[in-house]
DNA sequence: TCGCCCAATGGTATCGATTACACGTCGGAC
DNA sequence: GTCCGACGTGTAATCGATACCATTGGGCGA
């Protein structure tokens, strides 16, 4: 039983037009009736149903956001990112959370469809892999963060994995390496091809001898498996360069437990720039990832879709080298 | 553009209520009817305004959460249980991120109201030690996680701080340490002062002759200090209980720095269980919090609320020792 | 003094769905 | 053969706010 505008407007002594009109600030209300309208909404603490509004003025001032995985703390910087920016907009966030389930990323599109949100961010890997032509025919404001469809039909945002693969690998070798190992994410997702790409590309740059391997190993623990092997029959000075921040992180403990030092026999680098890199012992060297922005510019794209405007191609955002301590001379 | 229900009644040759009866699987329907209006349905791709429904239901099917700082390790967990229990009962998440900024915390309470949620959780310290009177008068079902109000007027999920102060110095005298360190927390939480409570009473259960020291530190760099101010005039052996696992950690480093080993010469023992906890080196000993559970139970909560219970009081989950490699028996 | 214009305000249709009520039709029971 | 009830369906009010259009009244110029 909520205050609605007609009781503020029989407070007032005016009509329910009257009252719309002092909540929109419109010029064409006298003095007196401005007074007696502000009094009556002070008074009965009425505040205007964003729903009736929502159904008149068919938006809701909502955006929907589906991540792959809230926990991983890949995500959640680029939650606050577009959160932020949504908020900067007079906007707000209906959070999906995928956890890792593509049935639920979809059955997410739908009630958010239902909803009639003016805008989707997809950040879900799984999702763009999968239902390719459900997400080209969106019949709403889409964009992907960190995930892209062939074709460029969808606006995505995404970070410079190559460059950043580039870039890791370059840092190695100015450090003397010459035996790189690279431990990859799943082949289906096309950042990992292009962080590879990126690496190979450096060491072609760098001219000189230099060997690369490539092991499987995305995660925490696959992530140790991987370095567990390759210390089992290599003997140091080389570097990992691993596809992600996890995947470092478990090749270091793994390291660790078998008494090799980091950095001082094998550097370690990972991607991504997670909370947890610095926190590490030595801390991880990383290719940080701007995430904040990325969740930023993917509300403001969204913004930018909706006033027609035609946004095509993806959106690249730089990457950062942060040196902490995994990395070191090759002796 | 969208397609209404009067597009699709059209389209199958019978009136909207009808249309409306069929999504609503009312049994009074024509079989005849029933296949026209769901193949109109199909061939249109309808779906319902979820708005047009609110308005009519006086309710939205949407739950505010706000919490202090999406990008602290503690909350995700918390967001992905009360997704996930939402997402049982048919709800979404407008999720707020107060950035640690009480005026935005305030402000979102606003917006939740207007948007005409069906419940709120607060998750933000800082939001109930300011605004006590105004939380509990919400005009709205409300739900607290951790954090409280005194008088217990508004329905609270916390975690058993005392309980857990009392495992944690338990642990270490277990492992016959004397000397006890708390690095604490701010003072206006009550948690603080319960986990210390708990701590006392651990020692005071134990008769034993036990010392207790108790200096401040909330935080990464703050643990770090206090642990270096500590390590500057103590010898080892000795325990340090911090008030939460970022301090842990902070200390852990700032021992490392110095030389000083965990757990061989010091333990540490931090609470909450953080992600981060798992991949430190030595892993963190901890006191786990059931953040997951408290999430999803301050759903419940406001489901119970919304179907006219009287929930009053708070609901404090268990908490649980976490044995890592952060602690071992004082030499 | 008359008429015109503009400011201020009210009445009401509208957004899209739900649902109470009314109506027509058909079958069965007496 | 008539009456009653159940069933299927349509009409229209409703949810709360907005915006278009109409109306009123006052001031000012001719």
């Amino acid at each position: 039983m909520p205050v609605t505008i007609t009781d503020v407007a029989a407070r007032a002594g005016v009509s329910s037009a009257t009252v719309s009109r002092v909540l929109q600030g419109s010029p064409r209300v006298s003095r007196a009736a401005l007074e007696r309208v502000q009094a009556a909404i002070a008074e009965l603490e009425y505040r205007p149903s964003g729903v009736a509004r929502s159904l008149r003025s068919q938006q809701t001032g909502t955006l929907g956001l589906i991540v792959t995985n809230i926990t991983n703390p890949f995500y959640p910087e680029i939650v606050r990112g577009a959160e932020d920016a949504a908020q900067r907009m007079g906007a707000s966030i209906i959070l999906c959370n995928a956890a890792e389930d593509p049935e639920r990323e979809i059955a997410y599109l739908d009630l958010l469809l239902e909803r009639r949100v003016d805008g989707v961010i997809v950040a879900a890997g799984g999702l763009t892999q999968r239902h390719e032509d459900f997400l080209s025919a969106f019949p709403s404001p889409l964009v992907l963060v960190n995930a892209a469809l062939p074709g460029g039909q969808v606006p995505a945002v995404l970070s410079d994995d190559e460059g950043g693969g580039r870039a890791a690998a370059a840092h190695v070798l100015e450090l003397g390496h010459t035996r790189l190992i690279h431990i990859s994410g799943p082949e289906v997702r096309e950042a990992v091809s292009l962080r590879l790409d990126g690496v190979r590309a450096a060491i072609a740059a760098a001219d000189a001898d230099v060997t690369l391997e490539v092991v499987d190993g995305e995660g925490y623990l696959a992530g140790g498996l991987a370095a567990r092997e390759v210390a089992g029959r290599l003997r140091p000075p080389y570097a990992i360069i691993a596809h992600n921040d996890l995947t470092a992180v478990g090749a270091m403990h793994a390291l660790f437990d078998l008494g090799i030092r980091v950095p001082d026999e094998v550097s370690v680098i990972g991607f991504d720039d997670i909370a947890l890199a610095a926190f590490t012992n030595p801390g991880l060297t990383t290719i940080a990832q701007d995430k904040y922005a990325m969740g930023h510019l993917a509300v403001e794209t969204i913004a930018r879709l909706r006033s027609g405007e035609a946004v095509r191609g993806d959106q690249v955002l730089p990457v950062r080298l942060v040196v902490r301590g995994s990395t070191g001379p090759a002796h």
